[in-house]
DNA sequence: GACGATATGGCACTCAGTACCCTCTGTAAA
DNA sequence: TTTACAGAGGGTACTGAGTGCCATATCGTC
């Protein structure tokens, strides 16, 4: 039933838009009563996002037994989790974001959508950083980069109609994310650039690229 | 009149709350008509924030005009422009904060709200790094963060009741931001750990910072 | 005093969302 | 077979946000 309708939902805001659709135009073409409708979704926009609540359980879920994975690639693979949910279905997500774009109602409506797997995330991380100190904002700001970077190599699979691998748009962008913020410096050295002036750093083994990165410039004075 | 209903409408919803207002009660103390309510704000939610219009306006005139500013420095800059905003007024922002953690209406209201702040300066940093290649995405995560960030900070305030300091708090979150993600790094040498195995690292003098971590990972063979 | 522009009020309407109650259907016990 | 019950769906009436349309000031201008 909860099927039922969201297919006839999304089918008439493809039709005549989202605002020139009402609610009972939608149980018309179910076939069923209007009160039914908001039985199964508390909103009209919740019919054009009916897989969000069980993705988002399952995010956090998955993070429940995130474990002993570094925090940053736990976030990531999380937010590879929603990835997926949009790739199951191409064509349907390709369609959704057309019509999210148009209608400034839906867009309010997915940022809180997207808001609630943000700090799902956050409350992970604060768990693995501490609370205190700046545990917090190392969590939020994170979370925010990582939600992002998958957001961005998401539009940029939806924008390419589905055609492109969402996999690797999304595994790109949040590279560029664990680069910075993953702790990833194990010891190595870099081969040193072949123009002109080079730097010369030491840090201390083991520890986290962030926090490498934060010592380098204060020892340059410009913390 | 602006400000009359939205003084109005500020009491009521502190005095009975947000939902249990209509515009009606509104327009009643402020004693003008209901239809003049929707011509000054668009919806219920736009009277709980009557300045975030000309502060957006403020925020988008100053990128415009931020020159040869460090990018990650003016966006950060002009994230602390909104915070400007809030500190101008503690009470009313500490009773506003409080409102609307309450009103989940008004929370999505407040993210759309936040999410134009984002856009504007993402758009701001895809002009000085390149819409190409992986400018935009990290133009992108940029505005994340700083926008996270700040928000980090002025909810601290908020949660003080106003008492702390608001613009520190703020800096010190940019300041986690700043040092990831801005081009601060001139050459220098850190001093090495006292502890065990150190790590000596060496990059491209005037590289941006982003780079040299990136450069690190990458010759680790992490990337 | 006539006139146009702008600000405001009033009225009626649509539609989302909710509260309340009804009906139907299937199930299990008497 | 009848009765009791539960749970899914349907119907009705209501509230309240937001809009369109028109009437009415109010004010400066000629």
């Amino acid at each position: 039933m909860r099927e039922v309708l969201a297919e006839a939902a999304f089918q008439l805001f493809l039709e005549r838009g989202f605002e020139q659709t009402t609610v009972d135009d939608i149980v018309a073409r179910a076939g069923v009563g209007r009160r039914s409708f908001f039985r199964y979704f508390p909103s009209k926009e919740d019919a054009v996002f009916p897989d969000h609540e069980r993705c988002l359980a399952d995010v956090t879920a998955f993070l429940a037994e995130a474990g002993d994975l570094e925090p940053v690639e736990a976030v990531s693979d999380a937010a590879r989790l929603v990835l997926r949910m949009y790739s199951a279905n191409p064509e349907f997500s390709v369609q959704r974001y057309r019509l999210t774009r148009e209608v400034p109602g839906l867009r309010t409506y997915e940022l809180s959508v997207v808001r609630r797997y943000e700090q799902t995330m956050a409350g992970y991380l604060r768990g693995r950083y501490g609370e205190s100190g700046d545990g917090a904002l190392r969590a939020e700001v994170i979370a925010a980069s990582v939600v992002a970077a998958h957001n961005n190599g998401l539009r940029t699979w939806l924008r390419s109609g589905g055609e492109g691998d969402a996999e690797a748009a999304v595994d790109h962008a949040l590279g560029m994310v664990r680069r910075v913020w993953g702790s990833g410096a194990d010891g190595a050295a870099a081969t040193p650039s072949a123009e002109g002036d080079v730097v010369v750093m030491v840090a201390a083994k083991g520890a986290p690229m962030w926090r490498v990165v934060q010592q380098i410039e204060s020892a340059i004075g410009q913390g």
